[in-house]
DNA sequence: GGGAAAAAATAACCTAGGTTAAGAAATTGG
DNA sequence: CCAATTTCTTAACCTAGGTTATTTTTTCCC
């Protein structure tokens, strides 16, 4: 099991003891996943939090027209729920695929639960992280609101500069908010 | 001070004693506020999370063209902060304004620290709450990316019903992401 | 209560981005 | 390495929502 990155991304908002860890690490279930694999689909409930070690999950939603609108993406070192569906434990409206083969590994609603009891210091942890996850969902809002395609697609470079070259064009596009067709007649305006 | 609905707003999601009630209160800054008045500017420190008692804020940015943004709109019993800069302790980009004359309770950045470490159940009270804040956050991106003007509006006035009355038109229109001559165009095709 | 300011409505015209369709290019997995 | 699938591009046409300008209505506050 790769333990090493969750470490490192714990290690930036919290101190653990070696015992800490250990515990931390215990309650980890790694799973792979092969490309374009669900680890979760509409309707279901998401009992899990994963955290991506290796390849590239996205979330996305489906509308009733059929279209598909990703929510995020999660590169190695980003965890990934239907946050709604995992803290209120009530089927979600998310799907959680995978783009590429991808490793995660899956913390329990029930064991972050115990893990606040256990280790206080988790809470803390888990709060910073959604903090900055609310941060940026509300400055991607905003985006939204108030710039073109073009500068939203600027922005998602500067966010994800590793996935700009790798991800297909149409999944971008998805993610800043237009259609594969605009997009490309977008790109050719530069 | 009116104290009674902040108590009861985080009896939602913890419990305290008698003792911790008085420990928090003891920290709350009251602020009156007129119609039209300013929380907090573009480019300032948002020093304080505050909570509504009486009236009514929004929060918006302004864009490059001098466009506002309605970002969030906080009637009694809701928490409202530029997150950003509140949890950064950075200038922010938000203008938080009052509606109406308006009663807020304020808690500075530094006591809330405080109270995380004298009494960690408030770490789990900010915790669940912007856990909610993120999720409907989320969900309102995906209302963007998915559903017309018209569907937003309904879903504002399930998400509002106290505001639908009581705000005016142009400032629901920026909250859903359209101009007030659209507005008022959609308000007639019923 | 009344004058100023803000909000709302209307209408003519405009544009960013969507739709449909069809072919070309790139991936993928067997 | 090759057939099937997916992705990307192009182009003609369409539409939800924006812009500008003017008038009417409402609200505020002295």
């Amino acid at each position: 099991m790769q333990t090493d990155l969750v470490l490192r991304n714990i290690a930036k908002h919290i101190q653990l003891t070696p015992d800490e860890q250990a515990y931390f690490l215990a309650l980890l279930k790694p799973k792979t996943l092969k490309r374009k694999e669900f680890l979760l689909e509409e309707g279901e409930v998401c009992r899990y939090s994963s955290f991506v070690t290796k390849g590239c999950l996205r979330s996305y939603t489906l509308n009733k027209n059929g279209d598909e609108h990703v929510l995020a993406f999660a590169p190695p070192d980003w965890w990934m729920a239907d946050m709604y569906s995992f803290i209120s434990q009530k089927p979600g409206t998310l799907f959680i695929e995978a783009m590429e083969p991808t490793e995660v590994l899956m913390l329990s609603k029930a064991d972050q639960q115990q893990l606040y009891s256990d280790i206080p210091k988790f809470e803390r942890f888990f709060r910073i992280i959604v903090e900055n996850a609310f941060v940026s969902s509300q400055q991607r809002l905003l985006d939204n609101l108030s710039l073109t395609a073009q500068e939203r697609f600027r922005n998602f470079c500067q966010k994800y500069p590793s996935l700009v070259t790798t991800l297909p064009r149409k999944q971008i596009a998805s993610y800043i908010g237009v259609t594969p067709e605009f997009f490309s007649k977008m790109m050719k305006t530069v």
